[in-house]
DNA sequence: TATTGTTATACTCTATAACTATA
DNA sequence: TATAGTTATAGAGTATAACAATA
């Protein structure tokens, strides 16, 4: 039987949505329009969450990306590759293990993130605008709970 | 309010991501469960929402149905394509506009479905359940409101 | 002229499996 | 044997632009 239950206060979504379809079309909404906001970059959010997190880390290996960003060590390949071919990033070997592979910002991968940072606070502000500061608490705690023993 | 100050450049949230990598991050974890959940029925999330919505609206324009799952009509032809190669939906010309394609569940649509929706409804369970009914309830209404004039 | 849907094309993000070079 | 990263390959999801048929 189709679920046509009746709103019931805890469970009714706004625009007969699930929870589950709320989440997808917001993290779409907000990856278009970062995409339109990293565009004077040339850069995907993909890309641009990379560089955050190896200016945060760096030098950092490779395995620990994929960990940050909880993507597969495949996909750091391809996402780095791109980065260090627009001179953001540098690959070096580990002093330290001789499989191991580094990154690091280079000067100019320094500059653009301190720009796109900006140009990110500026997004986000935006879109989150609307909700304040106690929604966006209060989100970050809920998002939170749900990623919590990922 | 006293709380002027602006979220700077960098904004952090609790684990050093920010608002949006949150909902990034929660998201694709979803679609990731999602996908497995699915497994059985050999159809991905996308389609599977595209299902829900031919279910709800049935018979609907292809242009409803972007609407509807806010994506470009180019890609309703695809989706569509593969439900209707599964046997899921079926396309029929529109009586009252030549121009126009109306698509239906067909039988064995209607029983994935049924079935889907139990399916979805377990997961969804699953992973929302340690929120409890009011987190949830306050996640429906942060989430509506981010999307609001969509 | 405007709208409906399709074809053609391409980009973003992600995964698994097999391989290499180390450890 | 196990680990770090790559090559090879694949698939999901989405977009723009040009077009044909119809309104």
């Amino acid at each position: 039987m189709t679920r046509r239950t009746p709103p019931s206060p805890g469970e009714r979504t706004p625009g007969e949505r699930t929870l589950g379809d709320l989440l997808t079309h917001t993290a779409r909404t907000l990856r278009r329009r970062s995409m339109s906001a990293l565009e004077p970059w040339g850069i995907s959010p993909h890309e641009a969450r990379t560089l955050r997190v190896v200016g945060r880390h760096e030098p950092t290996r490779l395995g620990a990306v994929a960990e940050h960003l909880r993507i597969a060590p495949r996909s750091v390949t391809g996402v780095v590759d791109a980065l260090e071919d627009r001179g953001l990033v540098a690959r070096e070997p580990d002093p330290d293990d001789r499989r191991a592979t580094r990154v690091s910002l280079t000067p100019t991968g320094r500059t653009a993130l301190g720009e796109l940072d900006v140009a990110r606070a500026a997004d986000h502000e935006a879109f989150f605008a609307r909700l304040g500061e106690r929604d966006r608490a209060t989100l970050a705690r809920i998002l939170g709970r749900l990623l919590e023993d990922d």
